[in-house]
DNA sequence: GTATTTGCAAAATGTTTGCAGCTGC
DNA sequence: GCAGCTGCAAACATTTTGCAAATAC
């Protein structure tokens, strides 16, 4: 199990337990009638192919990289329209809460490192006990959930 | 079990499973050596009394009641103070993360409504088993983790 | 009495909007 | 060609900081 270092002010996706690629994403967007526009094939590609949970200044400076008058404004819009379909989600930490990653299935977790913040994806999440005990004492009928785990990666337990 | 109307952009907490009373939280900020002020009784009267996962500003108005003078600010500033303190939780949900709820036992978790936004605290999560799972498979050390239901309350769920 | 805390105003940060021009299909 | 998209600048919302005056203990 690989885990590298990580950039200088993202989320490294150390070890993702699922694959989301740039076609899948590429082709999905299209699917629901938007456009394939230069910049947002950039920043498709960041979230795609860097596998990282960025903010969205550090995904404008990256998609950059791919299409030079990348605008942040468009980077902003762009993620609104990836998060309306399901293919990125906002991971919130105890403080921040301004971080993108991707997602296979449209629904994941993450499990992120306080110290170097290298983040995993994980998707089986085994709810479903306390979900029905708190659906029958509350009368809640609940539709779905959402959760993070912290911790310290190999790395940084030190 | 009670449901109440919402607060006009609050979540109300409409069924707490737990209870945390505004001499506790007084007791546990003096105890750490802070003063205890007329604006911060104010906060910790609205964060005790009210129940309710509020944003800042709602606190702000909120406390305006008991201590006139309280300004936004000391709003803020005692804010992470009682988040320090783990008596109050930042209330995340998918667009927005601003609004903070009292915790009874330093660590809780919420059920929030989608529509009406009213919010029950619970703290039994059962992620043991999750939990040593990823912990043999990613070799992350888990120190912490962080939950969140959305659904419809009985009184929404037309 | 003194260190801490406050409120104000101002700055910093993060996000959204208005709009004329550009571009994918 | 035309609707949808872009980038810029400017507006907006939220949170933080600097500082002199006020306050708890």
């Amino acid at each position: 199990m690989l885990f590298s270092a990580r950039t200088e002010n993202g989320f490294q996706l150390v070890n993702r337990m699922s694959v989301i690629n740039e076609e899948t994403l590429a082709r999905a967007v299209a699917a629901r009638g938007h456009k394939l526009t230069r910049p947002r094939r950039a920043v498709i590609k960041v979230m795609a192919a860097a596998g990282a949970a960025l903010t969205p200044a550090e995904i404008h400076a990256q998609a950059q990289a791919f299409y030079e008058h990348t605008g942040l404004v468009t980077v902003y819009r762009t993620l609104g329209l990836l998060a309306d379909c399901g293919l990125v989600q906002r991971v919130h930490g105890p403080d921040d809460c301004h971080a993108y990653a991707p997602v296979a299935e449209g629904h994941a977790h993450h499990l992120v490192c306080k110290n170097c913040r290298s983040t995993i994806e994980f998707e089986n999440c085994d709810l479903d006990k306390l979900v029905s005990a708190l659906q029958r004492r509350t009368g809640f009928t609940i539709s779905g959930h959402w959760l993070e785990l912290f911790g310290y990666c190999p790395n940084c337990r030190a």
